[in-house]
DNA sequence: GCTTACACCTT
DNA sequence: GAAGGTGTAAG
């Protein structure tokens, strides 16, 4: 009865991902398909120890709108695509104990965002550029740990886990300088393009804000 | 009745396991897991475009002995110890049509072997150190690209896959010296090993264990 | 609004 | 040294 699963995500995790939703969040898709940043570095407690769960995400559209970025802002702009059947994507881990998932961060790190119809990867999601999306995490229980070859009746969804500050807005090209500048200060990869670095361009607006400025400790 | 599937490994990959097996290819292992070199990237034809596969690799052990390197030398050294059910892998991928599998090669690239008991990660696969093994791919029908919660009375074996050539010895320290060579020679992580880099050491006694405490990842 | 080639970086 | 993740700028 007291069986209370709690997700959270990874404290640092946790921490971007807010500072992100406070700027409206955006993630860009690309053809070839794009990692998120932040990561999904999902954090769960209250399964049962020995227990077998398999975990499952998908990302599913926010609302029913449209958007823009206009005049330094985003709005709605009319309604949203049709709606699809959103891609299921099992964590590769398979099928493993409470305590294996408890142990440590459940990552998903190779998820790709695509804006692409027919890419087939098997790690890809597609996703509308100019929607807002929210990623979902589901636990299942199991009775098997194969993932593949014996009946397996009685799975159950033990819980569905959608945390509303990591939503975020489907982009071909960022929109929002301010989240320009985070997405540069806190991705390791994008580090070619903070202050002082040889690779450093100027960016178009120098008159956005400057309260994320400030210097990453390079 | 004509499907006939073939495996082997991709081309750069295939020349590198065939040279290591001609000089008795090692693989070190470690408690917190090491990657293989060279790499497991099989190339697989002959599968039906449209139907469902997943593929699972597991290393089996070859022989029963247990082995020791001795006057320059692999010999067998006594009986092995008890062979343990050995883990499957499923290839992170999932359940995908033939015609996925195919377009390019099938990688386990997040595989480590350890000497630890007691690694719970998923994509680990215990080994006895000198003892001596042989990966095996398998590949399995699926009736569904469900990985799990779904009936799956019809899932078969199509064909299981052991390439002599893929034979090694685990070790806790690489025994032998032209191995040595040619694992420095070859994997591009261990460049700070070459000769005229400032990170070479002199490597002069082949006795062991100043290759072990170097947890550099390969 | 979206795509591509690119320099620069991490892993 | 290889593979792959970054935002950029031009188109």
């Amino acid at each position: 009865m007291s069986n209370q699963v709690q997700v959270s995500l990874k404290e640092e995790q946790d921490r971007l991902w807010k500072l992100f939703h406070s700027h409206r969040n955006e993630m860009i898709v690309t053809k070839s398909g794009r990692k998120m940043f932040p990561k999904l570095d999902y954090v769960i407690r209250g399964l049962n120890q020995n227990k077998l769960y398999a975990m499952m995400l998908h990302i599913e559209q926010s609302d029913d709108c449209r958007y823009k970025f206009s005049s330094g802002k985003w709005m709605k702009s009319g309604k949203a695509e049709q709606h699809k059947e959103p891609k299921k994507l099992w964590h590769p881990d398979g099928v493993r104990s409470g305590k294996d998932w408890m142990a440590n961060p459940i990552c998903f790190d190779s998820v790709k965002i695509t804006n692409s119809v027919d890419s087939s990867n098997a790690s890809m999601i597609f996703l509308h550029s100019m929607h807002i999306y929210t990623p979902v995490l589901s636990v299942y229980e199991s009775q098997s740990e194969t993932p593949m070859g014996i009946p397996q009746p009685s799975t159950r969804l033990v819980t569905s886990v959608r945390l509303d500050y990591t939503e975020f807005i489907a982009v071909t090209a960022y929109q929002n300088d301010a989240l320009i500048k985070l997405k540069i200060q806190f991705n390791p990869f994008a580090k070619g393009f903070r202050e002082g670095n040889q690779g450093d361009r100027k960016r178009s607006s120098p008159s956005a804000d400057d309260s994320t400025t400030d210097e990453s400790s390079s």
